[in-house]
DNA sequence: GATGAATGAGCATTCATTCAT
DNA sequence: TATGAATGAATGCTCATTCAT
């Protein structure tokens, strides 16, 4: 009976999730009626508030249950890379991979999850935070281990690396996602890798480096 | 008198801009009230409605002015940039320190432009788009003058290069703008430029640069 | 244009007071929706909150007005009594005239007004508050010229004073107003006047008075 | 068994009366939330259902519980007394002191059951009728032995020693409780007994009370 | 009897926008 | 042009009550 109050209560959360998954990926987050969720997710308007403390709880919630999935597969791949540059590699295609593969998802995080409501962005920080962190870890290692420069500054690195991925999604998205998202991994790992001047490099390129 | 009255109507379009710019930075955009920015610039509340089509209009109009000023600056410096390596420090140094100089607008611009209205992400969109241009002038130049890489995929760099200024920019407002943005500017130019490798690049990385 | 304006204006807030007195008293004030006082006032919604602050305060001005105009009326009552016993007379008397004659008022001041809300009752309490002074003062010259004891606890006999008009309109209201309220002052002010043992007291009476 | 389930079950429902009666005392009656009222009371938010009716049947239930006792109590006092001056004295002496004694009580009796909720207002008076009969009593007694006024106005004179008992309750509980209410009994008594006038009337008094 | 998860009705308030003056 | 009073749409959340277990 206790097992099975708790896998109805658990299918519920999850099909309030699913549910505003659907809604806010349609009508935006600020339209979105928590009484249709509800209704789309079979039940009452109140029992949502039983899942989840407000509507802007609700939307945190829903990212952070489906960056937890994204962060476990991540973990899988970052724990078969042998070399940084492998996991950079390994990072770049599962970020595209995950948010190509759920276009609620993407809609949703590259849009709807940019509210000014500083409720809502301080629960964003806190759920992304880990990943920031495994991007860290991943840029030091491979200055540890000759992967990288030696003198890699990794804050600023980490930055370049989220940055551009992210700005790839969004643009994605805007797009109305009409390429292969996925399909550019190759080429972005590439990128950050080589920077802009490529794998030989070049002396303008070099020279400008130096100086700034 | 026709051109004492058009002097006044300017004055009036930029009092109601300017008020706008400190009203929206300060209580987000959408808790601004339009009738306080009215009120803040010295006129009634329907005359607003005289300068502007709508609070949305507001927005992306003030986004439209600032920008103005932002890419004429950047004009100037891409215009004195012998090599593309040079250009691209130059954009790097201006968007950094344009965004460092004028707080107001930094929030405006990493946090407040990000609504979800299509409305105005299509408004953005446009006043951007330009600027996305110039970036893409300058990979192309450098592709072509051997600053960068003879096959540099432009579009996916134009990416990389905004993603992460934009990426810098947001991750300094959110600080509280506790550190030098614009001091930023050197180590993101060769990081750009060199990619994580460095500028002497790797085997590792080359490696796995080619297979991704 | 102004004079006109004001005039307009001075009229909507009447008649959206006089729509809440009505509505209010036949629905009570909890089922009272503003909705319907402004649609019953003929203005908008929005229009009721360009008058009043709120809903609550709907109320307490609703009071606050016609309160005023009670306490025009007995002051000119008290200023036509030559001493402190016609003055009394003359208080409850025009305290029962003046809900006997609204009996819209009656409602809300008896049932309506007192509500749990701690807004509202310091708002009652602060318009109420010169009339129970006005009570006062009638007790304490009665003290003075001899009216009524000289040794009179003002104090308690305030309260006796407002607390039985009070009830007396309560039990009125509560019994659908099936008798005639204003017909009760004469006897009313003969038994506060000499209380329970009449004119002449009596021996019982005295002795029980003098023990407690 | 049955005496014992009976028992369980009568400790319910005096635990939730208690348990109501603190509650409702703290937050008011319209913010006292049953699920909070049972959680004081050790049971489950629904069990209160199987006690009472609803939460208006709870608010009169507990005033008709408390009531009871203090009827009790008043019938002892008042079988005791020898005359109806020494009865109006046993009631308002017990009257006063019973809401002394009873802080939390005498906050529901004079704010919480002002409801405007004609369900509850019913559920009031009938609980209160016999305490007006008992009033009724003590005067028409008094008026047959001589105590008071031969030809008193029954009717009336109960307003009057009821509005007046519960203005100063009331004003007493406003004020924060910082006097000594019981303490009042003695004066009140032979204010109501010989009235503003005093024991001994006065010609200016005893004018305008046969006239009104 | 007891539980407590689920229900769903109900509404004040804000503020961008309009338009008569 | 400028005004500013008037408009009216739009919705998250609470909590008394129910009922399957």
């Amino acid at each position: 009976m206790t097992a099975k109050a708790a896998t109805a209560s658990a299918e519920r959360y999850q099909a309030i999730l699913e549910a505003a998954e659907r809604v806010i990926a349609e009508s935006g987050f600020a339209r979105a009626q928590v009484s249709r969720i509800a209704r789309e997710a079979g039940v009452a308007g109140g029992t949502v508030y039983l899942y989840f403390e407000s509507k802007n709880d609700l939307l945190v919630s829903l990212f952070r249950e489906r960056f937890q999935a994204f962060l476990a597969e991540l973990d899988g791949t970052l724990a078969q890379a042998e070399t940084a540059a492998q996991a950079l590699a390994g990072l770049v295609r599962t970020h595209l991979a995950a948010l190509a593969e759920r276009p609620h998802m993407a809609v949703v995080t590259q849009i709807e999850l940019r509210q000014a409501d500083p409720d809502i962005r301080r629960g964003i920080q806190a759920v992304l935070s880990p990943y920031l962190d495994r991007i860290a870890d991943v840029l030091a290692r491979g200055a540890r281990d000759g992967s990288f420069a030696r003198d890699l500054d990794v804050r600023l690195a980490k930055k370049m690396v989220f940055g551009t991925l992210d700005q790839c999604v969004t643009a994605w998205v805007m797009s109305g996602r009409k390429y292969d998202l996925a399909g550019l991994a190759p080429g972005l790992t590439g990128l950050l890798l080589h920077g802009l001047a490529g794998p030989g490099g070049s002396r303008a390129a070099a020279r400008e480096g130096r100086g700034g």
